[in-house]
DNA sequence: ACTAATTTTTAGATTAATCTAAAATTATTC
DNA sequence: GAATAATTTTAGATTAATCTAAAAATTAGT
């Protein structure tokens, strides 16, 4: 099983990989993970080891299909989780992150199915980012931005991509919200 | 804060201190962490420099008032998430200690709130122990055992003490049911 | 009240995750 | 296409939690 700490670095190369097509560089990582170069470095010669991810030194790093699997298996749980604090117990969307980031690593199976259920099968969290099924796989959303979108043109708010405290903050302050 | 370890060190002094009057030994609390002496040794002595215990040499240990405190926000957390685990998503009593486990330690005084309003504030969990309320006081249970009871008596059943899931699932075959 | 048995603590290693500083590699620029 | 800059890796430490083996302290048994 992978630990709490590899999981976090799967979860950030998984996200960062979504924004490129191209390996992701140590320093990317680094950034994400709020930790040094060196400390990147010696955690992908591990996970790669362990073959979770692929990683040629000084060449970045790859999810493998094993890998990808742990990074959404974390990111449902992360999202679901998200879903059960604002639906049932009433948080707001900008205070959910931290305390799903802890959750994230709760570690039953049958736990996420329930919870799942419970949730009635849930296809986006409170920010509108998809939560992947039980297979590891997205539901399809084929949103625009908003700079994409015409003057006047009216359209529904699906999602939002920077997930800040303060950002969803102000959308709230000034009545944007989702749907 | 209190690390995840620390807490469920002071979780089994506490547990254990509520079986006695007297300090509770290293070994005592060696076995109940699946550790070896050793590591309580050492463990004691830091928890002890952080005033969460008081602890002489050979002369075994006490929680402190912070101490615990500390334990009851734990022991709390772990019986709210039970309820939850049972009331909610329709697990049995017999598999949500290993899952309560963890959930105890997330760090979220607001989570816990919410948590425990969502639940109806409940006074016991779903072996029937008490929950101490959000400052630690437990709610008054005055029990009889089983053994107490005189043959023929009629009596309603508020709690086990044996956790197992074997002795669980043993009690819920025979039709044992709690109230 | 001694000796023997038990318990507890210390000493020294180990593992996971991190760091800083230095070395190695890759990329850039003139 | 060399020299410089940037990135990445290695080397060596550090911290938390654990272990085994040996030493120290306490408890028990005659």
């Amino acid at each position: 099983m992978a630990s709490f700490t590899e999981e976090n670095y799967l979860k950030v190369i998984y996200k960062l990989s979504s924004e490129t097509d191209s390996e992701i560089s140590t320093n990317a990582v680094a950034e994400q993970t709020q930790t040094k170069a060196a400390s990147v470095s010696d955690m992908l010669r591990k996970l790669s080891e362990k073959k979770l991810v692929s990683y040629q030194k000084y060449q970045g790093v790859r999810l493998t299909a094993e890998g990808e699997k742990v990074a959404l298996k974390v990111i449902r749980k992360h999202r679901l989780w998200e879903v059960f604090l604002v639906d049932k117990l009433g948080f707001n969307w900008d205070e959910v992150h931290d305390i799903a980031e802890e959750l994230e690593h709760i570690d039953s199976e049958k736990l996420v199915a329930k919870l799942d259920e419970y949730l009635g099968f849930p296809s986006f969290d409170p920010h509108g980012d998809p939560i992947p099924d039980h297979h590891g796989v997205m539901p399809a959303q084929t949103y625009q931005t908003l700079a994409e979108i015409k003057k006047g043109e009216k359209v529904i708010m699906m999602g939002v991509s920077e997930h800040s405290a303060a950002f969803l903050q102000y959308l709230a302050k000034i009545n944007l919200v989702l749907g």
